[in-house]
DNA sequence: TCTGGGGTCCTAGGACCC
DNA sequence: TCTGGGGTCCTAGGACCC
């Protein structure tokens, strides 16, 4: 078969889940199926927001981010499911299956999206045929809808891939990107929400065409970086491979609630902030790693949200220990306001094998550099050079200093070895 | 009765070292 | 002796996405 692309180009796809939680429920229970279907959290509280909703709800105004209410002003007929996340990851687990078996360069990007890049895969067919044939096998295997993108690179497949909803397959070419991209609005291009487009509309930068001619002068001094790498977008270029252990690895593991109401009880906070650690530590412990940074966000009643992070001393997992750490960056950072919301996220994570091995060396050191000691003994070496360390000379001084500050560290040569050396480097 | 909860990536400024 | 400037770490927070 002839290859339908250059042999350097690449053939990725974005495969993407339509209303991915509704269409597991009505795949689950087939009763639901063809009824105006949303799925929210908490649909007794206040905090009920829609997270996805069938076709058949969206075609009476109803959205995704939409709270309860208003989405039963709408459609009053609506059917609320709670989310039942067990449910999805199954389902997600039997799309990514499929995929594998088509290219081994496959990415997950979220629980119902994924790129896969099928440059290598011609003995499945051509492009368009996998992509048919993949969105055939998760219909008939899974019972699920899904729109696929077809294009050389990962920004061009995701942009195609939200052109057809549902179960569309949408092929988009490099050279198609001045008739198909650029009449579209600038908000609509990934990578650019609220924020960015009022700025580049304050550019005169009205669509995605505006956007490939625009200036990087100007680009540049109003968006940064970003504003240049946007602009390569909009001009259908991107070189991000299609990395299978991107997503491996969680950088972060976070859990914070909207609290039934608002509310100033330093006491309740607190023990809201021990469950939020509880179930922190409980997740930590199951992709076993331990966070050594932690960081607290509040949210006021007014909705202004502030974050506030500490690097710790040693990586933490207990649930005690986190607690711990979220309430003294709370109680130092909390101005006393009624608070709507609070959350804490364990960063920096690092493997609990290598955390056991890292514990001693990363705490000496982050411990040692606090000692009086250890500075003393630096401004030694500033003064004298790293022989004094050895030198017989130096031991008095040495002494001395440790008797002025009533030290009573005592060092290993192994470790002044590894103190930084200035003199050589001066 | 306005607006959840899970993340990632990037920037910028200050501290500190060299 | 004075001073500049690069590199890195830490913290705060903005923006975006699903």
């Amino acid at each position: 078969m002839k290859q339908m692309y250059p042999k350097n180009g690449r053939v990725i796809l974005h495969v993407d889940m339509n209303s991915f939680y509704a269409s597991v429920e009505m795949a689950y229970d087939p009763s639901l199926k063809g009824m105006p279907l949303a799925i929210a959290g908490n649909p007794e509280e206040r905090r009920g927001i829609i997270v996805t909703c069938s076709y058949e709800a969206r075609s009476f105004g109803v959205k995704t981010t939409m709270t309860l209410w208003e989405a039963k002003k709408l459609c009053p007929q609506l059917i609320v499911k709670k989310p039942n996340f067990d449910r999805y990851r199954a389902a997600s687990i039997g799309m990514f299956e499929i995929l594998n078996e088509y290219s081994s360069l496959v990415e997950p990007v979220s629980i119902d999206e994924g790129y896969i890049d099928i440059t290598e895969s011609f003995e499945h067919g051509a492009p368009l045929e996998i992509a048919e044939t993949i969105q055939k096998q998760i219909f008939e295997r899974l019972d699920l809808p899904c729109s696929i993108g077809v294009a050389p690179n990962k920004f061009l497949a995701k942009m195609a891939s939200n052109m057809k909803k549902p179960m569309g397959i949408t092929v988009l070419r490099k050279r198609d990107v001045p008739k198909i991209l650029w009449p579209l609005d600038v908000e609509e291009m990934h990578g650019v929400g609220k924020k960015t487009g009022e700025k580049l509309r304050s550019l005169e930068i009205k669509t995605i065409g505006d956007l490939a001619k625009a200036s990087e002068i100007q680009l540049k001094s109003t968006l940064g970086i970003n504003g240049l790498r946007l602009k390569e977008r909009a001009n259908g270029n991107d070189r991000r491979h299609v990395d299978p252990d991107a997503a491996a690895e969680f950088k972060s593991i976070g859990n914070s609630t909207t609290l039934p109401r608002d509310n100033s009880n330093q006491q309740e906070l607190l023990r809201v902030i021990e469950n939020l650690a509880g179930t922190v530590s409980v997740r930590l412990k199951r992709k076993k790693v331990l966070a050594t940074s932690l960081s607290v966000m509040i949210r006021y009643k007014d909705r202004k949200t502030i974050t506030r992070s500490k690097k710790l001393a040693n990586p933490i997992q207990k649930s005690e220990e986190i607690f711990e750490a979220a309430k003294q960056l709370f109680l130092k950072h909390w101005n006393g306001d009624s608070i709507r919301l609070l959350g804490i996220t364990g960063m920096d994570l690092v493997e609990q094998n290598e955390a056991v091995k890292q514990l001693d060396l990363f705490s000496f050191e982050k411990e040692a550099k606090k000692e009086p000691l250890y500075k003393a003994l630096n401004n030694l070496r500033r003064k004298y050079g790293s022989q004094i360390i050895e030198s017989a000379s130096g031991m008095p001084e040495l002494k001395k200093q440790q008797e002025n500050i009533g030290a009573e560290t005592s060092f290993n040569k192994d470790f002044l070895r590894d103190l930084p050396d200035k003199k050589d480097n001066k």
